[in-house]
DNA sequence: AAGTAATCGAGACGGTACGTCCGGTCTTCCT
DNA sequence: AGGAAGACCGGACGTACCGTCTCGATTACTT
């Protein structure tokens, strides 16, 4: 019989101050909400969420690292993958979703956070393992499944056929050149799938 | 009464220095280079150029906008499209070029600027008009005249055409969860004109 | 016929605001008097005086800089030593300047400042150099010429009688064992020049 | 039932703990030694004694009482007052004692303590009544003999005196304008005792 | 030639936020 | 009932840039 959870012994000392906790991702998404990323400085996290900035900095090594935590935890999105053994419409279910998010605060947000990860690589890898990996993961078994159903060639880079899809959504997002209309969803996996070869 | 070429017309006062206008993109482009954008604050610039800050803001509102300047001064791309008669082939070769660039110093400048448009509406502005935008126009024409040809169907939305091509370029470029491989040229433009159903 | 005034050539940039400097001193030694000198940090006096720290900084290297320069510009002493050929007198007199002074605000300021003074080397020598040393030219003369008119033997070390008759005076206000009354003088100066011995 | 005698009543609870008693005292002695008053706060005290500041809160109210006790348990003066019924020569050992321990760390320690005191009235007190006040009592008991001998004049002010004598040593290792040299003890006593009178 | 106007360098200024240190207080478990 | 561990709030520290603001000096065009 083996010992379960040595990893939950008490440890000595005053255990973490989960109020505290909790009310700084509260107040880190208030203000990514009112102000964006540009608003959720440290000062003023520490200052609505009544903590004192040692307690903040004790925690998470970055405001960036505060801010992908406050999003989730404010925004911690259904990430309900559907496959009901029809690729396509599975893909634009999924790409709707995601869609309908980026065209609201929390594409703005994600946006932001984004680009502070290009001076941040602790906050990208964190964006990386906890936003983007779980739902290409989802993504790429969805796929994975039209390949063994023979709906999909098998000879396909399923990585690379996901960034075509989500790729031009997250451009953009991020370039606003063009809208994030509705209509994507359908022509985005449209051309994925089928191409444009007349 | 005199008259003169209007756009001629000698305004009174010193002349703008193009000695110093030079100093400060060189200064900047070096600093981008060995720092990248973080290191380009406007007091470095100021004082690597040899000259006051107010000079620099006299000519630039941000100090992504001298960024930007000094990232085509310094790496004004020779963006030789060409137009063979064969869509697949003339987007391969496009494609592969910014690759190449990407991959390189070029590229994590590029990465910095989109990630400080998400803060600054002027930067990302500048960055669509001076940066996309030409290029977009220049693979819209050789798109167009696939379609013209017959090569591509007429109904395809040029634009999310080019999205699903380059959008998974800056995809990766800015998340870097897959690599820039130059097999991404072929990959891609496949995927594209042809889909990739069984 | 001499270039005068050559470290009065104007320097290239924006003068110092004299406005600022003044604003700094006069908030310093509000809170000194009001608070001591633990309440005169640089935060308080940067707040009161509506100037940045930064500004501060810039011209005082720590915060006991300021306060001293804060103290000789609030309490900037008379320091009217008389000479009128009676050294017990004269000594007296003095004597008597420094318990007033002391017995008040001053001395507490200058109780905390030779405090602050043991944990920073700048401040104790700007004490001695702006404080002491003045003052104990100004005694010294008037005891040397005690000496030359033959009222004090030649072979005393002036330093030392100083120490004497000021020492003990600096020793009870930051010591506070005894009071610094008024019959100080006559007594300091009475064991001075003439000892205890029956 | 078991019956103790009442004076050692043990009291419930762990008793204190003699080795972290002793372990505060060490390590605060030996931050004393090697950088001064300003390396000892509580937090580096804790750390180095393997204790918790907590246990040194209990204890002790001040950084500064912890720093005047770890003084005297490292440098426990012998405070080896004489009485030979020559007043000079026993002020003049008493101060050679004092002028060499001033001298050493001894020295710079007391003067960080007493400028600490400015700013602690609980240090101050307690320097007071440790450190000065014993040291008195012993002084002015050899002075007093000397009265009673006739040696001094009967209407001489004690405290005054050795006020007079002590003043200028802490005057000096507080300011530090002049050196505390050996030849001290001669002329301090000297004048006190004879006056500089011609 | 004198005046006017724009620019330039230097650099001081108020301000915001940074990340760190220490002080005291607290909470939890262990002995 | 200690005591070690350590988390917590608060306050100040000194620094980095920001964008603005004087200054005196320079360099053209205008009269």
């Amino acid at each position: 019989m083996t010992l379960h959870a040595p990893e939950s012994r008490a440890r000595p000392g005053r255990p973490r101050s989960e109020r505290a906790h909790r009310a700084v991702l509260e107040a880190a998404a208030d203000l990514l909400l009112e102000g964006g990323l540009g608003a959720a400085t440290i000062e003023a996290i520490a200052a609505r969420a009544g903590v004192s900035k040692v307690t903040i900095y004790k925690w998470w090594p970055t405001r960036g690292a505060v801010a992908v935590e406050a999003y989730f935890y404010r925004y911690h999105q259904t990430m309900d993958f559907q496959d009901t053994g029809d690729l396509a419409s599975d893909l634009r279910a999924q790409i709707a979703g995601v869609l309908k998010a980026f065209r609201g605060r929390a594409g703005a947000v994600m946006a932001a956070l984004i680009g502070e990860a290009q001076s941040d690589p602790d906050l990208a890898e964190t964006l990386r393992a906890s936003w983007i990996e779980p739902r290409r993961v989802a993504s790429a078994t969805v796929v994975q499944r039209a390949i063994d159903r023979g709906e999909v060639r098998a000879d396909v880079d399923v990585q690379l056929l996901l960034d075509q899809i989500y790729g031009p959504i997250y451009f953009r997002l991020l370039l606003g050149h063009q809208p994030l209309d509705d209509s994507l969803a359908l022509s985005l996996v449209r051309t994925a799938l089928d191409g444009v070869r007349a």
